[in-house]
DNA sequence: AAATTCTCCTGAAGGC
DNA sequence: TGCCTTCAGGAGAATT
């Protein structure tokens, strides 16, 4: 799934194969994504080239001097380069074309999203609000912990909440706060301020870990030349209920919070 | 205001 | 073997 680590191994994967180059053309095969591909973003971004590519929580931003053209890969999207015209695959929905490359969109389950404004790119409505990102110094203990008081949901939601902090998808979730030493359910205004700078220290430590490992592929994700990330050999705690828990041997149980899917140690997470 | 639920979608996995 | 149900999840929208 698509969080912090996946999207920027994306976005350091294609950046150098696609900046200073033009948009030859878009061809949409199925328009059907979260929102619609616009039907005319093929007339407005040909000639555009790109001049960076950046990345805002799970978002990536390829700007040129008109626009931006906005990316995101859902929960099973992955977006890599290919010669342009190489046969197309199912689920491979759209291709931006530049010249002999294009970069072609995959998104088995179709929750990812293809846009573009003209807007300034913070003003965009689906980036408006956003929270700090993560590995900046902006999101720091004083921050989250300020953040949570009050709040009598579970801290787990409070991190995925990209209005708290952006990037921090289920997987990362459930392993920060195994390495924070903090139960998942716990209230977020319960946090101490000692938890707070625990967690945050976790949080940044572990994408940091999986960026280094290029993200991490359960299924679907490949990164910006087609290969799968290896964090997935570094999960703690996801996806473990009933095996022991890798630093006391408790059972690894499962609940669900926010109506996803939790994972945590009884015995080290409190 | 905050918290919860619903929604989009498809493929895998489990049950019978 | 095959059909049916359940589950997975990012995150905006709707609801409580």
């Amino acid at each position: 799934m698509p969080e912090l680590p996946e999207v920027e191994t994306t976005r350091r994967g294609v950046e150098p194969h696609v900046v200073g180059k033009a948009v030859t053309e878009v061809v949409v095969q199925d328009a059907r994504l979260r929102w619609p591909v616009p039907p005319d973003l093929s007339r407005t971004l040909s000639g555009q080239t790109i001049i960076a590519v950046t990345r805002r929580g799970k978002y990536l931003l390829f700007r040129t001097t008109r626009g931006i053209l906005l990316v995101h890969l859902g929960m099973s999207g992955s977006l890599r380069v290919v010669s342009a015209g190489a046969p197309r695959l199912p689920h491979e929905h759209v291709d931006i074309v530049l010249g002999a490359v294009a970069m072609r969109l995959r998104d088995p389950r179709r929750f990812g999203a293809v846009l573009y404004t003209e807007d300034e790119a913070m003003a965009h409505p689906l980036l408006r609000g956003l929270g700090p990102e993560p590995l900046s110094r902006e999101f720091d203990a004083t921050y989250l912990h300020r953040q949570s008081r009050g709040r009598r949901g579970a801290v787990k939601s409070l991190i995925m909440d990209a209005r708290t902090v952006v990037g921090v998808g289920n997987i990362y979730a459930n392993e920060a706060l195994f390495r924070a030493g903090i139960r998942p359910g716990r209230a977020a205004g319960r946090l101490s301020r000692n938890d707070c700078d625990r967690l945050v220290k976790a949080i940044v430590a572990t994408l940091e870990d999986a960026l280094r490992e290029g993200g991490t592929t359960l299924r679907d994700f490949v990164n910006g030349t087609g290969e799968p990330g290896h964090f997935a050999f570094n999960l703690r705690i996801y996806g473990r209920t009933g095996e022991p828990c890798c630093t006391c041997g408790t059972r690894v149980r499962a609940t669900r919070i926010g109506n996803r899917s939790s994972f945590f140690c009884s015995s080290c997470q409190r």
